[in-house]
DNA sequence: CTTGACTCCGTATCATGGTACGGACTCTAT
DNA sequence: ATAGAGTCCGTACCATGATACGGAGTCAAG
């Protein structure tokens, strides 16, 4: 059974190392003690789904000190139940409001797939439109060049 | 009735002067036509609610990059439909994607808050555990502190 | 017992997404 | 007609979240 390293841990978490030594110094994630006589440090199988949470909150709009708040909640005899449960309320709004916004850009996208048939009709209908159905168009019409430097 | 200069649509969009201009240098935004004898810019009131879904995708995870790909999905006699359909789909898929984590932490912040009883019992909860329901508990304890700089 | 891959740690550099600044110009209200 | 607020444009600077580098130490396969 090879030890976990943190090369072994960054190839499980998909993350390079740097990555990781990074999360440590932000204290998102603890960096473990090095062994009494000087060799490689040894990391729990569970901070590879440490990491691996803190990829997939970024993904989801959350910065890392975002990502930190979510990591401190925890219910336990050591926190203020009522404090954590606050801040959970709060995080549980932001997350609700999230989904509602990402249902509208859903539906918007299914608008836009059902107007671009294989062949056939084709009506007129962008992303914007279909947010704001009913108002004029989005005047705002990025190129093919993609983003200018 | 006043013209939308920059300013005005800033105020409007909730947004500083100097980041519509940024997004108008990224290609993100069209920027109008100064008028031939060189006064202001007069923006279309579209322009606000473009910057709206711009800053809301943000909050969603997507570059601007992504958002610019998202902007540029419209189906039009001038674009390729097929191509439309596919990108748009992609993104779709993205965008389920989203969905489904946001779910399953909304889950685990609900069984957070039941588990921080107002007074009462305490079971021991944290977003790992109740994520990863079933295994071992997450290491990490970031502190107090805030994040190291 | 060496050699090559890996770790450690500090510091430097990078990309993204803004934010600020300064000098010249324009607009509006008095 | 003039002050004060707002615009224009270029360039500089900033925070966040990594990513790279280099020199010294460590490990493990042959």
């Amino acid at each position: 059974m090879t030890a976990m390293t943190i090369g072994r841990l960054a190839r499980k978490a998909r993350v390079g190392v740097e990555t990781i030594r990074f999360y440590e110094r932000k204290g998102l994630i603890e960096q473990p003690r090095r062994p009494r006589d000087g060799g490689y440090r040894v990391y729990p199988e569970e901070t590879a789904h440490c990491i691996r949470f803190i990829r997939q909150a970024q993904e989801l709009g959350f910065s890392l000190r975002e990502v930190q708040d979510l990591l401190s909640l925890r219910a336990d005899p050591e926190s203020d139940s009522a404090d954590v449960r606050e801040r959970a309320a709060a995080k549980l709004a932001e997350v609700k409001r999230k989904i509602t916004e990402l249902e509208r850009i859903r539906a918007a996208l299914e608008d836009l797939i059902a107007a671009c048939p294989g062949r056939g009709a084709l009506r007129n209908c962008s992303i914007m439109e279909t947010l704001r159905a009913g108002e004029e168009t989005c005047e705002n019409r990025p190129g093919g060049e993609g983003l200018r430097s």
